[in-house]
DNA sequence: TCAATAGTTCAAGACTGCTGAACTATTGAT
DNA sequence: ATCAATAGTTCAGCAGTCTTGAACTATTGA
């Protein structure tokens, strides 16, 4: 928890890196979580419950380096958020329509 | 080029597996190659000149098993096609926005 | 200062992916 | 018919990645 997090710039972020996060289902699933509340949420709360601590970490950091959230430090937690403006307007609808077809697959 | 071809029922494909198979870029370059022609490819023709031939078959295989193309053979060649109107009634607008991001970021 | 909370880092086993080598199937030429 | 060429498949092994327990760090609140 010292060092900072790293970002990249929305104009470095890569549709393949972006496309990788999103296709395994427990970054999925953090993803539809964050952007289905109004505010960041921290890492816990965020992903599956009774996902090991360390796989957490992992794939918040995954995602982080994908560029599809931002990740900030607020006392012993870290709060998340979809950079959806940022992404949208890089790869226009990509996000959207992923969000939206996952809605559909949920339900099974 | 014996065993026949499998191909998953459009709503057997999940958006997990489709987002993965474009996840690559290899593969993102195959479904690119195949969206800008007109009718179906070999496999040979739709990859990246000088991939090994055993790579090319990975490639399309798991393009195929993730419902992405379809595949048939023609005598000695085997010409893929993208199914895209399957896949836009079953994820509305997620491979358009797809091809289109990567024409964007393309140039680099 | 100490315990609790929230998350990170590391290491190792399990799992995947890429590719060379050997193979099969089809076509076309002789 | 047979043979060579073409197009792709299958298999096996190395290399790289994912997941997770264990140990660690940082912050808060008592």
């Amino acid at each position: 928890m010292q060092r900072p997090f790293v970002h990249p710039a929305v104009d470095d972020v890569s549709l393949e890196s972006v496309l990788y996060a999103l296709a395994d289902p427990t970054r999925l699933e953090i993803i539809k979580r964050l952007a289905g509340g109004t505010c960041g949420m921290n890492c816990s709360t965020a992903a599956p419950a009774d996902l090991p601590k360390s796989t957490q970490s992992h794939h918040f950091q995954v995602l982080r380096e994908a560029g599809l959230i931002r990740s900030e430090r607020r006392g012993t937690e870290v709060v998340n958020s979809l950079r959806c403006a940022e992404l949208d307007k890089r790869f226009p609808g990509v996000i959207a329509s992923v969000l939206k077809a996952s809605e559909k697959t949920k339900k099974k």
